[in-house]
Parts: C-alpha cells; sequence; structure tokens
DNA sequence: CATGAATGAGCGTTCATTCAT
DNA sequence: GATGAATGAACGCTCATTCAT
C-alpha cells in the first residue's frame, strides 16, 4: 500500500525530530510547535500521525528498547569468551546511553504497565524478551564455567541490568566530577566498575 | 526567637508538600499552586518563603543527600563486622528510596555545579562528606581483610553507589513484575542483588 | 490570499483595541487580556498575530509616526501662502492629537534606537523622512520671503516640532482649566498660541 | 510636637529614596518594597505614612511644583534685564528636567483635578502662583518694551511654559540624536530653540 | 490527507495592600 | 507607633490540543 509507505515515513521523520529535540532540551521543554517545525510539517499534521506527544516519547523508548534487546542478543548469540562478551554488552549499552541521553529515563523509568495501550504492551514485550537473552547469556556463562553454577538466574539478570544502568548513568552524569576529583577519565572509571561487577559473579 | 520558629515550621511543611507532590507528579507537572495548596498557604505566602520553585526542589535534594551522609557516616563509625554493616547500608538506603520514591532523582541526577548559588555549593559539599564516610567504610572492609586490598578506594566508592541505587531503584520499580513473574519478593531480591555486588569486592 | 487578509485584519483590530485602551488607561495599566478582550478574540489567539505587548506598542508608534510623515508632506508640497501651510499642519496635527491621546507620548517619547530590530529602524526612518519634510517645508517660507534667512534648519526643525507638540499636548491636558479659568477655548487658544510660536513673543 | 517632628523626618526620608527609585526605574517598575528597604523602614510601617504609592507620587509631583514655583518667583521678582531673566528661567528648568527625568512626566501630565484629595487641591494651587509669577514676569517685559503690548498675557503664560517643556524634554529625549545627527550639543540646542521661542521665526 | 486558525487552561512570579500584635 | 505575616489579584506568556475546511 502506498499510504502505509507515506504514514511510515512520516511517523519516522517525526520521530527522528523529536529524538533530537527530546535530547537537546528535554520532554518538558520541547515543544509540538519545534517538533513538527523540525519535522517540516504543519503541527496539525503531526496530530494525524501521533495522538498526542506522550505517545511520540513512548514511541522512542519503544525504539530504544528494540536497540537493548538488540544488543542483549548479541550478547547471547555471538562467539567469543563470556568475560569478551560481557564487556562488549556493557559498552555496547554505554554508548547508546552516551549517543541518546535521553536513553536512561526512558528505558529504566517505571514503564506504565497499562496493557490496554498497544504500546505499553509492546514495551513489555521487548523488555522479557531482553530478559530471556540476558538469561541466555547469564547460562552460557555458566556452561563455560565463568558464572558460578548456584545463582539465581532471573534474580542476576535484573541485578546485572539494574547495576549497569546505575554505572553507566552515574558515570555520565559524573564525568566532570571524576575527571576533576579523581583523574579518572570515563572510560577507565567504566571498566574497573563492570570488572567489580562481573567478579561478584564469579 | 518565635519568627525564626515560624519561618522553619513553614518551610518545612512547604518541603513536606512539594515532596509528596513531586514524587506522585514530577517536577514539571507539581504546580507552585499545587504545593501552595496542599501547604495550605497562599501561593504568595509560598513564596515569602522560597523564592522559586528549583530552590524548592534544591531544598528537598539537599535533604535527601543528608540522610544518605547519615546512613554513610553509621557505616563507617558502628561496630560490626564489614558485612554486617554492608548490609545495614544497603537496606538503609533501600528504605529511603521507598520512602522517598523521587531519592534515585534527586541524588543522582546531575546536580548543578555551580558553586556561586550557596545551595548547590552545600550539597557538592555533602555529597562529598558521603564519599570521605563511603571511603572509610571500605578502607575498614580492607582492614578487617574483606575487601581485596588493590582495590582503587574511590573508583570502588562511586561504583558502589551507582550499583546499589541502580538496583534499589529497579527493585521499586520494578516489584510488581518481579513478584508476578518470578515470584520473587523485593526484600529478597535487594538480598540477593546486595549480595552479587559485595561479592565482587572480595 | 485569504489568509493575508485575515492576517491583516485581525493585526488592524488588535491594533485599534489597543490604541484605545492604552489611551484610556495607559500602556502599563493595560493588560493583554484586556486588549484580547475588546477585540474578542482570545489571549492565544491575539498571540499568534504580535508576539509580545511591547510590539503592540510599536506597532501604534509606527503607525502615528505615518500620520504625522504624511502631515509634514502635505505642508511640504501642497499650494498656498507659508503662513496657510502652517497653520494647517499645526491643526492637522492637533487633531491627531486630539483623535488620539497618546500620540504625545508615542511619538515623541525617547524611542528605542535598537536598529536590530526591524520595527525600530522603521520607525526611525518614518521620523527621518518626516524631519526631511519640514526641512522642505521650512526652506520654503525662507524663498517665500516669510522665515528668515540666517535661521539654522535642523534645529528649527526640531524646536517647531516640540514646541508644536508642547503646545498642543497641554492644550488638550488644560482644555478644562483654559476654559474655566480664561474662558477660552481650545482652538482660540491653539491659534493664539501658533500664532506665537511663529512671530515670536518679542 | 516631637511625634510631628518624627512623622516629617518620615515622611521625606521616604520620599527621598522613591524620588531616586523612581528616577531610576520609572514609576511601575519601583515596588514598595524597594522604597520601604531603601528607606530602611518596613513596609508596614511606610504604610503609616503614606496611604498608597500613588501618594508617594503625589508628594513628589508636588515637591517638583514648588521648585517651579520657586524659578517663576525668582523670574519675575530678580533684576536683570527681560531677555536675561527669560533665559536664567528656561535653562533653570531646563536643569531641573535634567536632574529629575521624571520632571516632565510629574508636573506636565494630566493633573487629577479631583480636589476632594488634599494633594491635588495643593498641586492645583502651585500651579496657579507658577502661572501668577509668569504673567508677572510677562508683564515686566511688556513694561521693559520686550514684549509686545497687544499679547494676550494669560494664553502667552500657557504657550511659553509649554513651549519650553516641549523643547527641554525633546532635548533630553533626544540629545543622542541630536548629537549624532546634527553634531548639536543639547545646551547649543536649547539656546537656539529658546532664542527663537522669544523672538519667533519670522 | 493536510493544514490554518483558534483557544482553554495553565505557568511561575510579582506586588500593593491589610491586619493582628 | 512599628512591623512581620499573609494574601488576592494580576501579569505576560506558552502550549498541547481541536476542528472546520
Amino acid at each position: 500500500m502506498r499510504k502505509d509507505r507515506l504514514r511510515e515515513i512520516h511517523t519516522l521523520s517525526v520521530i527522528m525530530s523529536a529524538e533530537e529535540l527530546f535530547e537537546a532540551k528535554g520532554y518538558e521543554a520541547t515543544s509540538i510547535d519545534d517538533i513538527a517545525y523540525r519535522t517540516g510539517i504543519s503541527k496539525s499534521t503531526l496530530y494525524v500521525y501521533f495522538k498526542s506527544k506522550q505517545l511520540i516519547w513512548d514511541s522512542i523508548v519503544c525504539k530504544y528498547m528494540e536497540l537493548l534487546l538488540e544488543d542483549a542478543r548479541k550478547a547471547a548469540e555471538s562467539k567469543g569468551s563470556f568475560e569478551n562478551r560481557y564487556y562488549k554488552l556493557c559498552f555496547d549499552i554505554a554508548d547508546k546511553f552516551e549517543a541518546h541521553p535521553m536513553f536512561y529515563k526512558a528505558t529504566l523509568g517505571a514503564i506504565s504497565m497499562d496493557m490496554d495501550q498497544e504500546i505499553y504492551k509492546k514495551i513489555y514485550d521487548i523488555g522479557e524478551q531482553t530478559n530471556e537473552e540476558i538469561a541466555r547469556f547469564i547460562r552460557s556463562g555458566i556452561e563455560e564455567g565463568k558464572v558460578r553454577k548456584d545463582i539465581d538466574i532471573y534474580p542476576a539478570v535484573i541485578m546485572m541490568w539494574s547495576s549497569i544502568s546505575g554505572i553507566i548513568s552515574m558515570a555520565i552524569d559524573k564525568e566532570e566530577y571524576l575527571k576533576m576529583r579523581f583523574n579518572t577519565s570515563k572510560k577507565e572509571y567504566l571498566r574497573k566498575a563492570f570488572k567489580m561487577l562481573l567478579e561478584g559473579m564469579v
């Protein structure tokens, strides 16, 4: 269908503009006018494609979740030692956080569990798949003998996930401070912190 | 002084109301009108005590930082084995996060480093003291032989800090999900996660 | 274009309302709400057409300056004796002052010389053209032998301008007083005053 | 009475502060808080002495009118030729306008003729006395043979008054412009303009 | 489908004024 | 007499959203 194509193109370009603006100025400070103007369409046209500002945000969240899922899948499926895949995963995520300042807020905020809204259901599903991939990844670590056999896999998934996010987000928020106060670059700090986190699982 | 008392009472009750509202709806979505109404004073009166909305937020951040500092100090100074003090610290913080859902955003978000403003200077100083207490705590762990000698203390402080926050905040955000999906209570999950984190440092 | 028409209509009617209100209550005491209400549109709609209150004022100033320019041009170009053209000019301006009580404040107050703003540049240019027309007018008086040859034209332009405004604005402000105290009608007073200005008191 | 003394001192110091502030920032932009603070009393105390902000303004207007009356009286009574006294009067007024940017607005704005308010009655009376002094001054010019015998004295008073104000106020508002455009200093311009006013352009 | 036009609801902030003590 | 405390009423301005065409 032509129509679907067109709709998709519009949808995507709105999301692109919104992403840039949300990242530059934050959700609240970005106006629908801004988004429409940057997209090159009229405000009313934008409303044809997105029923509300919130839904634009949710779409971006969804997109980000998909990126995370991809990273998790790579960690679970790709070749290489467990350690290598672990560091790869950590830094892949860190890169995304860095490239998209709103990544943290978007993927880790309390996400509405209102499953009536299609978008929230989708986001939830992607989250589940991601957990599943991380679980596979940890299991592969156990098989490789790099992770304790007695670990409780699902809590470990969540723990890993939340620690990684906590570590990355603080590394970004306090980059300046880390440099100034401890003369540690963000990258260096991250490597140390990820290492400490890993050793807890060994 | 009577007047100082009154001022303090007002200040505290504004902060209380604001805290509840910020927690329920977030900073942007909470209006000064809301805060004044919930405090039971007029908007103009509120402005007698707080020169701006931002300053209300900053005061809350400051208060939270002081609570954290207290916990850190207890961990560094109180008697008991390193492990016990560690778990005490983790759960003390978890309690605070739970009592104040905005704790995470308040204490870990990027805090202005504009040292001209008195309040930011104060917040920064409290943060420094807190780091120092955690460093003392870790050093006591080393002395006790419970933490590796070769650990890099300050990165470890930050790493510990960010992981703990990440873990707690996700535990709270996903409590319902953890129960439903893995039949794990938040408390149980937290204990496991904190344990994993600790073992990385051993 | 339909849309240009609409825009123009709105613009003009906002200016009309604002003019009446500024005249009745002054700039500061007139609120945007007042203007919108009197125009019969919502405040938000008003902001579609004027980006700020200041710009509404500036537009009115600009309009007034154009009216003055027209009068000056007529004085410089029309047929008739110098005296007749002089009195015509004076009373034309007086009529305008009367029709628009804020004329004085608008056209003679300190006008921003910030030439970056388009509107101020326009106002300045119109002022320059007006001075030029008055200069032509005075030169024609010299040619006719009705004005001293040795007069310094540009200071004379400004002097004439400011005296005429001073005279008219006081005549309007004190109309009631003139009648009551000296039994002189405004018109009669103005004729005498303009004559004195032309001939001097000596 | 002690009390009256004290009252007077307070009244005067409020007026002084207000004057400075009104001149620096204008009437609207000056708050009662500003005035009280600068006076060194509390806002509430200020209200003991002045029932409203408007009345503070009116008191200043009154004071200014008294200054004008003094100048007019000097012109009428002092020794010297008519011309000399004329220029003295003009420049005395110009000096006052310059020293007090709000002088113009204060003394020439349409003054309320609400004679119920004591202050307005006082202002009106001073205005009357001033006109009378100027009338005496012009009569002395006639006696000296420097002013036409057939002049209508009271209209001439008003005309002179309004022209002088118009000339001075434009000289101040456009000082920068006069310099830039015609390379004429304010003083030089004023002298020329006052001369033209005296002698007429014919 | 695309949009120009319009707006209601709200925002953070200010300030002249009142009043009990 | 002096004041600290409190406030109602505005203010200029913004913005997500609706709707007729």
